[in-house]
DNA sequence: TAATATTGTTTCCCTATGGAAACCATTGGC
DNA sequence: GCCAATGGTTTCCATAGGGAAACAATATTA
C-alpha cells in the first residue's frame, strides 16, 4: 500500500516551500526538541531512555514523534534489538551526521555570545 | 519604572535553561520567521515593507513580534525616520551580523542534502 | 501467577503561536 | 476638511505543539 501519512504529507508541503538552503535545513531542524536530540546523538549511539534523560525528560509522546520524525528523513536509524526488555538504539546516519556542521557553528555562536551586552 | 514585560520574563525564563552554546543559540533563532529576518538583513539594512515581502508577507502581528524580539535581544537596530509617510529601518547590530556563520552553515548543508535520498 | 523493565502508543487537554481584520497616528497635498 | 501611504497596535480566533497519564507488549525471574 502507498499511502500516504499526514507526516509525509507535512513533509512534501514544507518542501515546496523550501526556496533557499536556509529554509530547508530549517525544515529538518524543525520543533522544540529536534537539534537537541541530534546534538545527543553526535557523541554516538543512543537509547531512548539515554536521550530522554539527557534533553531534561521532554513527554514520551514528543520524544517519539521528533525521533520518527528524523528518521522518515533519514537523518537517524532506529534499530530493535529482540530482547526482554526490549532495546532500541537510534544512530545518526551519514546523512545526520553532516549536520554536525550547522551544529557547531550555533554552538561557537552561542558561547561566545552568552547574554545580549545591555543585560549584563 | 522598571517593569519586567513579559518578553523580559520569558527571555529570562529561557536563559535559564541555556546548557550550553547551541541551546543558547536555538533561543534567539525562535519562532517561525526568526532565521529568515536575519537572512533577509545580512544583505543590508531593509524597510519593514520590504522584509514582509521578501518573506512571502507573514501578518503583520507576526513580524512585529519577531523584530521586537530580536531588537530586545540586541540582534538588530530599528530606526524611526520622522518622515510622511513614516520610513522604519531595521539593521543587524555587530551581534545580529555575527549570526552569518550559523546562516552560512545551514545554507550550505541545505543545498548539499535537497531532499533524503530515499525520496527521490 | 505475578511482578518487573523498557519503549513505546493512545487519549485527552492546555497553551503558545501565528493569522485576519479592524483600527490608529502622522502630515503633505487636493 | 479629507484622503493617501506606511508601519504599526489591538482584538479575536484557529490550529498545532507539546505535556500527563493510562495502557500495551514481552519474556525472564521470583
Amino acid at each position: 500500500m502507498e499511502t500516504i501519512g499526514p507526516d509525509e504529507l507535512k513533509y512534501l508541503a514544507n518542501a515546496q516551500s523550501t526556496g533557499c538552503g536556509i529554509e530547508r535545513t530549517l525544515t529538518v531542524l524543525d520543533g522544540k526538541w529536534t537539534t537537541l536530540i541530534v546534538r545527543e546523538l553526535l557523541t554516538g549511539p543512543k537509547r531512548f531512555g539515554e536521550i530522554r534523560a539527557a534533553l531534561g525528560t521532554p513527554s514520551a509522546k514528543t520524544l517519539t514523534d521528533r525521533l520518527r520524525s528524523l528518521e522518515h528523513q533519514a537523518i537517524l536509524t532506529r534499530t530493535v534489538h529482540a530482547e526482554v526488555p526490549p532495546r532500541v538504539v537510534y544512530a545518526l546516519t551519514e546523512h545526520g551526521t553532516s549536520l554536525s556542521s550547522v551544529l557547531h557553528a550555533m554552538l561557537i555562536w552561542g558561547e561566545q555570545h552568552p547574554l545580549p551586552p545591555e543585560r549584563r
